[in-house]
Order: C-alpha cells, then structure tokens, then sequence
DNA sequence: GTCTATATTGCGATAGAC
DNA sequence: GTCTATCGCAATATAGAC
C-alpha cells in the first residue's frame, strides 16, 4: 500500500497472476465495455504500462482471463482417473463435474461477459470456445470412444453423442443460473441431475440396435 | 408515406408493431445500453413522446420487444396438430420446429442481449425466460405428458424429461452460433439433427425399466 | 461544437537478479 | 557493473457524452 518506488519484488508469474486476479474481478462484474485498466490498478497498484507489457491491450487482457479462467475449470476434467473404471462411473464423474463447472459464479459471469462482447470480439469468443465448452466436448467424446472400444457402448459419433450428453447436462436450467433467476444447484441436485443424465444416455445409447423405428 | 403532421392515420396497433420492429433492429444490432430511441425514430418517423406514451421507458419497449418476438417464435410450438399423431412423429415435429426458432438470428440477438443485461434488468430476463425457453417446456412437458397417459413412454417427472431433450436438441451447436462461431444449421441439418435427438430420448425414454443399474 | 473519460504510449528511474 | 521487470507520471489519441 506504500511502496513509493519498489520495482521487481514480485516475480514475473506472480505479478502477472495478480494482474489477472483483479482484473477478473473488474472486467467480471461490470462488463467488458464498463471495465477500465485504472479500475485495476486500483485494486492492486503498481503500473498501468506493466499491464500494457504484459498482455499489450485491454482485449488481450481480457483474453487472458478468459483463457485462463477457462482452463483452470476444465482442466479437471482431464482428470480421467483410472482407465479401468467402469465406463458409466467415469461419465458419472464426468457429468457432476462438469456440472460443478457450469454452476460456478466465475464460469457464468465469464460467459455472460464473452456472449455480449462476441459481435465485437470475434477473437475472445473463438477462444473461450475452444478452452471451455469445447474442451468438455473433445474430452467427453475422448472417454465414448474408449468406450466404444471396449464393447460397452455403441455409437457412430462419439463426437455428437458427447454434445448431446452435454445439452442434457446442461438443460435449461443453466439458462437460468446465468439469467440470474435461480440459484446455482446444491452439491446434492448436482449428483441427482447427473445421476439421471447419466441414466437417460445409457438406456439411449447402451443398445445394440435402435428398437425404435426412425 | 408522405403524412406531414397528421395523427392516428394509422391504427394503434398497427403503429405499435411498426416502433417495435424498428426498435428490434436497433436494440438487437447494437444491444441495449447502446441502443438509443432516437435511432428508432430515425428509421420510422414519428415522435419519441409516441414511444414514451405507449411502452413507458427504454426498458419497457425492449420488455415489448422480447415478450413479443419470444411469443412469436414460440408459439409455432403450441401447434400440436392432430392429437392422435404418433407421440414420436410430434415429438420430431417439435425438435424441428424448436430447432428452426433456437436458428434465427433475432433469436440469437434477443438471448445476446438479454444475457449481457441480465443483472441490470433482472425484470426482463425473468419474462424472456418465462415467454421463450420456459414455454416451450411446458409445451414439450404436455405433449409428454399426453404420451405417458396413453402408456407411450416411462417417464416420472415429464418437465425433467422435456429439459433434457430440449437440452438435447441445442448442445454445443447453438452456443457456437451465438457466439457467431458458425452458420446457422441448414433446413436438412436441423432435420438430421431432430432425428438423431429423437432417437437418442426414446431409446433413453421408452423402456419399461431402466436397464442399466445405477 | 466542447468536454470528459479512458485506452494507449513514451520515457526515465528504481530494485533486484546475474 | 549489466539487464530486466516494474513503477510513476505525463502525454497523446479518440470515442462518446453533452
């Protein structure tokens, strides 16, 4: 709070972590438009020109966030544990954490943030795609295949089926989380919910043929 | 068209669509905090004392705009057509339609916009909600609820069951498209698309009892 | 038109690593 | 000593408000 001329106390990472902690909350909770450096700087002093070094401008600022924020959340879901679990246990496991991921204050305000800046920020929206969402689908869709594999489930297209158990994940009830017209689901509701999408996709997809005539 | 200072030439109601159309340019092209009513007479004519008059404030001509357009495409879901249809051809029906409204680009725009003004128009998010995807829940829940009547399907909780089709049918894809990371899906895309929801919710759906232990 | 806010940049100084 | 990350502060540019 004092520091009159101190420089380099911090090193490189931590300044930068900081940085993009403080921005994360500015650029979060007013908006991209709304957000300023300076609003940053409030919060943990230090320079504006070491902001603009480091990440050159206000969208690439933001873009770290994005990225970073993003991959924090969904890096756990790689954590795919033991290959020998049982192919339902691992999506069971799947679907609670991506589900903790949607209900997240962090992930909605990210989302609502990128969703309104998209038209503006082609770039952005691209990017958090890729390290979100589309991360979980390309991860889901790597644990069908396994799956496949093995015998125990059978689909054509791991790839549509992992967006499709996603949608079910997903419902509209994370629509409303970020609409702020409910509150995020309990760690109970969270097992519940994935317990039936789980339940829904295995009957739907953990048959030999179809048995419904299309 | 070349009315100087006359009033009430054109009916009510006919005006009223006339401001809401223009407004629904203006308000879905540059969102609501940069959208001015200024730009909306500019496109019609007229007087903003007009606008004021009938929908009281900025934030109720964009409540107009969203409970209207919501209705609008919404309501092609009421349709039902004929009872004694075979649940999964309505249920089909229903995807593609829902499938066609979650593609439109005023759609598109009205979901931008109301997630970006969420916090600050809690009112507004409520009944875009309660006007768009909470309708059509409760209009896939009856037709669910038609289905188990006639011991067409299993399902205890039909709303639970209606949110994870619907769910099904906007995946990753629509996120993408609101996001401007992709074009809308083509008629025949929509098609394929619907079909493969079906398939997958009444294999999950239509059994007598879960096969799978959970 | 002016005024204001703010993104962006320039430059010199300082603290610590080497 | 050099080198680099950072700081502080001032200056420029520009978009939007008024």
């Amino acid at each position: 709070m004092n520091q009159t001329t101190k420089a380099t106390r911090v090193p490189q990472a931590a300044r930068r972590a900081a940085i993009l902690d403080a921005a994360a909350k500015v650029f979060l909770d007013h908006g991209y438009a709304a957000a300023s450096i300076d609003a940053v700087i409030e919060r943990i002093g230090g320079s504006k020109r070491n902001i603009y070094s480091i990440f050159g401008s206000k969208e690439g600022l933001f873009n770290a966030i994005v990225e970073e924020k993003a991959e924090d959340l969904f890096n756990i879901l790689s954590v795919q544990g033991d290959i020998r679990k049982e192919f339902q246990e691992k999506l069971f496991e799947f679907a609670v954490r991506l589900l903790e991921i949607f209900m997240s204050p962090q992930m909605a305000g990210v989302y609502r943030v990128v969703i309104s800046e998209a038209s503006r920020l082609p770039n952005l929206a691209s990017s958090f795609y890729r390290n979100g969402p589309g991360r979980s689908a390309v991860a889901l869709a790597g644990i069908l295949d396994d799956a496949v594999r093995r015998g125990e489930i059978f689909v054509d297209d791991t790839k549509e089926a992992a967006e499709q158990f996603i949608g079910i994940l997903r419902g509209n009830i994370y629509l409303e989380f970020v609409l702020g017209l409910r509150e995020p689901l309990e760690p109970d509701e969270i097992v519940a919910s994935a317990r039936r999408a789980v339940r829904l996709f295995m009957n739907g997809v953990a048959v030999t043929s179809s048995r419904v005539p299309t």
